[in-house]
DNA sequence: AAACTTGACTTTGCATACAAAATGAACTTC
DNA sequence: GAAGTTCATTTTGTATGCAAAGTCAAGTTT
């Protein structure tokens, strides 16, 4: 398979990042069924790697093995949206805190470089550019945490979440006003004050959970 | 879905359940290599099923695919040992403060029966039933949060530091003591105060978490 | 007309086979 | 003698084939 897979990943972690990027833009809609041959023949391999790519996805809780025939991607009621935003919300009040009782001055730097693109990003209205920055900066405030497990949650949160959070930024004052939502939790967090940070996280998360709540 | 599914499950997840047995009895020690073709032999299945179930167990973070060949049983060092209970106590006292604040009445007896079973247990002095029974009360307070995504992230943890966790009770006094703790942990969930409850579950925790790093 | 049955078709799970990659050891070379 | 090189062996990744289990629909019976 030297021509064929191109990079060095196998087929089967090809698969799976295409898959993930497929439900990430919305191609693949919450509830569709994926079969496995179909995907064998889309991607030109046999089943084989499908299957793990598609046992993998199932066990990240990405896909669902349904009650009928088949594994489809995840859907979420409005109430276990609610729950599910809700504990990412706590996951990352708890990163917020841990993050300002622990913060470097490297890690600082970093932030603030991160908040600045966020804000650059934010004026031009490159919604495109501004969800890689924002992603960037929270992900930058989950390893300030220094704990690598609970990085790892946050992240995983996001990622479950994003195909829904997606929607969110649809004006350029969504941007903006998201971008200086950042600021001040990064005000907050640098203040060192861990129980003013989670709540200061809280409350930006909060805005942003409202928000997708009203658009599902 | 496993349990319910008894005698009709498939191979791979029969495997699975068997590893993971394994390895929370020690059977399988932490760094412990895997692999494929001697586990199958020993289950009398081919490869594909116990790649399945290696490749689950993988994505759960029970089983770390290493640098050199083969999949092995994670092991954790001190710092990453440690970095893993701060997760789980940062997961518990979430747990406890939304299980304050939303406490009903049935979830309150039931947590009550589970401690008074954890209190007879730790009077007669028997091990296994203690963990059992301190498992239980665990899980309840888990799901008093209702949030299924918290109660999940909660379980996973307790299931992956188990192995861990399981050296911590030798002596009765042990058991006892961690009874006691936690009669003081729910006094508190109970008094509704959310706060508290977070506090009351972090001290509880960094008990039996010193007691475990001084262990491993 | 509703419900049960039967049989074709689809899907899944597993086995076997093969190819590519990595590891380790023997051997060569400087 | 040490370092590099090549070859054999082990291990992993993928393909293909087959059998069992499930699904759906048409046909039959009451």
């Amino acid at each position: 398979m030297d021509t064929a897979n191109s990079g060095r990943e196998s087929s089967a972690a090809r698969i799976e990042q295409a898959l993930l990027e497929d439900i990430a833009i919305g191609e693949l809609e919450p509830g569709a069924r994926l079969d496995e041959t179909r995907l064998a023949e889309r991607f030109g391999v046999s089943r084989t790697p499908v299957r793990e790519a598609l046992n993998r996805l199932t066990a990240q809780g990405v896909l669902v093995t349904g009650e009928k025939r088949g594994v489809r991607v995840a859907q979420y009621s409005r109430e276990e949206l609610a729950q599910m935003f809700e504990a990412m919300h706590e996951i990352e009040a708890l990163c917020a805190g841990l993050a300002a009782q622990r913060l470097t001055l490297l890690a600082r730097s970093e932030l603030e470089k991160a908040q600045a693109e966020c804000v650059a990003a934010a004026a031009t209205g490159d919604r495109l550019r501004y969800l890689k920055a924002n992603e960037a900066l929270h992900f930058l405030i989950y390893r300030a945490t220094r704990n690598i497990y609970i990085e790892a949650l946050a992240v995983d949160f996001r990622r479950r979440t994003g195909p829904f959070r997606a929607k969110k930024f649809a004006t350029r004052e969504d941007l903006v006003a998201s971008a200086t939502s950042h600021e001040e939790l990064l005000q907050t967090i640098f203040s060192a004050d861990s129980e003013r940070a989670s709540d200061g996280m809280r409350r930006h998360m909060t805005a942003s959970f409202l928000r997708v709540l009203a658009l599902n």
